[in-house]
Formats: C-alpha cells, structure tokens, sequence
DNA sequence: TATTAAATTTAGACAAGCCTAAATTTTTTG
DNA sequence: CAAAAAATTTAGGCTTGTCTAAATTTAATA
C-alpha cells in the first residue's frame, strides 16, 4: 500500500491531469501540496518507481493506469466521507473539505464498503462531484455551466466547479444550493450576469464569475 | 497539537498505568507500540519536554494532568469511532480495534462533537468499556467480574476485561453478549467454571479463563 | 555484598518528506 | 538564434520516529 503523502500526490495529479489536460507540471503539484518545486521532483521520482506515474525529467507527469485507479480509490474515500459529513452529521457544504482530507486516507477495504451501503450508494457528493466506482473508474456526467444556459430555459442546480468555502457561502446566501430549480429570465449583454428566478417570488441576478462556476442540466 | 505517534504514546501509557497501578515501564511500552526500549526512552524525553509525563531515568513514567486531559481525548475519540462501526455499520465488536485506531487520529473538535451527538451520546463502548468526557475525565463505573459473582445470582453482562478478537469472538459464540442476563447455577470446585442459564432452555459452562474476564453488575 | 543479569539509556544511523541553494534544462524574448 | 528568464532537478541538510550496538543503571542472586 501506498503512503499518506503518496495518496495524496496521486489524488492531486489526477485532479490537476482533468483540469487541464496533458501533462502536469511540478510547479503546479508545488502548488497543490504547499511545497517546493524541490520536494515534488523527489516524490515524482518515487512516483516513477513504483510505476505509479509517467515521468519524463523537465516534461512533466502523467499517472498510469495503476496510478489512475489509486487516486480514483482515494477520491472515492473522500467524497463518500463528505457525504457522511454532511448527510448524517450536519456539517455544511462549505465544511467538509479539511476533514475529509484526513479521513479519505483511513485504510480499510471493509470500512469503504459498508460505509457505501450506510450511505445508500451515493452517486455524488455534496458538491455534485460523481463518487468514482468501487472498480476504481470515475463515472462521467455531462453538464452544462450556468453561464451557458439561454433565456426562458429552467435548469436544474447540479454541482459547483469552484469549491473554496467563500464561495460555497456565497451560493448559501443566495439560496443557491444543489437541486434547486432556476429558470434564466434574462442575461445582461453588459457584464454577462444572469437574472434567475428560483420560485414564483424569489428572483435574483449572478454574477457571471458565478454563472461560469455553476454546473445545471 | 501532538502528533499521531505522540497521542498513541499517551493512550498507552494511560491504559498500562490503569492497569498496574504506579509507574510505567520502558519495556512494556516498547511491547505495547510494537517498537524497541531504546525509541521509547527517545519519546518519553520528548513527551517529558513537553511537560505531558513525569518521567525520571530509569525510574518509569507516569502522565501529568495535561498528559491524562491529552489521551483521555484520544480515548474518547476511539470509543466514539467504535460505537459508530458497531452500531451504524453494523461491524462486529471484535472488528473495530483496528480500524478506530486510525479513525481517533482525526482532529477536529467538531467532528467529534457531532458524532457524539449523532450517535446519541453513548455512555459506553461497544465492549461497555466508559467514553470519556468531552472535558477529560474518565467515568468510573463499578463492576464485577463474573468469577466474583456467587451460585444463584442473576447478574448482567456490561463489558470485557480482554479485548482480543479472538475471546471476543468466544464469546459471540457462546451468546455471551453485552446487556445479555446470566444466571449462575453452579460453580466447579475443581476448576472453577461456571454454569450459567442464559434463558429457561439455555445454559452453558464458562471456563475460569472467560469468568474472569467478564464484567457484569 | 560482590557479581551477574535485566532494564534502560545513549550513540550513531537510516528512511520518509521536507527545505534552501546551486546546477541544469527548457522556454521566452530581444 | 543567442541571451535572459523560468522551470525543474540535484546536492546537501533537517526533523520525526525508528533501529542496532554499546554503555549505564538498577535489580537479582550467589
């Protein structure tokens, strides 16, 4: 098995390796990790050792299919532990990044199982995230981004694409959460934000940096 | 905050210090954390800087009040965890050591508040041993052993003195569970075994080794 | 009580992960 | 396309927690 620190290499390269496809970079995972350029060509070397990653000197890091299914194994850990946090145990969305971040590196295959099947075998976490498979694949859901939905169309809030606590607050003060419906009634040609309508009362105008951070279908 | 080395240091020394009562000893740390005499003479001139134990060379250890408030933490958070995989995951009791083991390392007050709640406050462990408070302190609750109880008394089953899986698992076995009512019918003179009815039809002899190892009231 | 045995501590080393500073490679730009 | 800038890697070190071997202290015994 795989240490806490490698798990955590591995859950963050194949978080950055979607985000912007290709190789990643060391100065990013320097980022990602909080640590130096120096540290990261360290554990990438490890990385490469135990076949867990594509590594290149200069040109980057692509996980291998083992790599892949480890970090899919970890993020499953943790999203099913949001989910935990926030269904049975009252946290908010905007609380349970930190705390899952410990818990998803606790080691036991059983645990994971029956833990699912508490749950009900979630499909997604509190931010809309897809929980990936017990096989180790991450499901795809295809959505659309706020920002691109058109007027008089009624969507459905389905995930965020940003997860800082500021905004996840933001969305709470603005009675934005997931599942809600909103119908798009008109969209500003000068800056792009939308005014949207979530029940026969209540409507409200985002701005585009949140449109463009707002998953719906 | 300690570490997670460090907080299983203060667990044990604990637990060794309640079991025989004064000091503790070099060696039977070294038994207990799986490690040699000489890492733990390293730790506990670590664990004495920081004003957590009493500790004079040679002359074995004992907590300071902090040190005690420190792993009575510990403790709490395990004994909580296990309540959670026993009653909601529906583990057995026998399973659980191992696994909460990692889970009492996750720190967060609120989590563990929570989960408290969430589980009701429990009083007890799955093995009926008492959950600290969250302000530290170990409630005593008085108990006997099943080998102290006399022929004709009928008593209740409340917790464990060995917390092997395997005697766990004897037990299980033998429909010895916790909150289960014994009657004692007969005691051996020859070698002190017990005969107990659980209920009109059942009844089952328990071995010296099992007697003493049970607590009841 | 002197001496051996057991327990404990110290000394010196090692692996994991991190750091800074220096060297190297790649990329950008004048 | 050569020089400067940026990115990355290497070298050498530090800390935590562990180890073995040797030294020291305490306990046991003849």
């Amino acid at each position: 098995m795989h240490s806490f620190t490698e798990e955590n290499y591995l859950k963050i390269i194949y978080a950055l390796s979607t985000r912007q496809n290709g190789e990643v970079t060391t100065n990013a995972l320097a980022e990602m990790t909080a640590t130096k350029a120096a540290s990261v060509s360290d554990m990438l070397r490890k990385l490469a050792d135990k076949q867990l990653i594509h590594y290149r000197k200069y040109q980057g890091v692509r996980l291998t299919e083992e790599g892949e299914r480890q970090a899919l194994r970890v993020i499953r850990r943790h999203r099913l532990w949001e989910v935990f946090l926030v269904e049975k145990l009252g946290f908010g969305w905007d609380q349970v990044h930190d705390i899952a971040e410990e818990l998803e590196h606790i080691r036991s295959e059983e645990l994971v199982s029956r833990l699912d099947i508490f749950l009900g075998s979630p499909k997604v976490d509190p931010h809309g995230d897809p929980i990936p498979t017990p096989a180790g694949t991450m499901p795809q859901i295809e959505y659309r981004k706020l920002s691109d939905v058109g007027v008089g169309e009624e969507v459905t809030i389905m995930g965020v694409l940003e997860h800082s606590p500021e905004f996840l607050q933001h969305l709470d003060r603005s009675g934005l959460t997931l599942g809600c419906a909103v119908k798009v009634s008109e969209i500003s040609s000068f800056d792009k934000s939308v005014q949207v309508h979530l029940s026969a009362e209540k409507s409200l105008f985002v701005s585009c940096e949140v449109t463009r951070n707002l998953l719906v279908n």
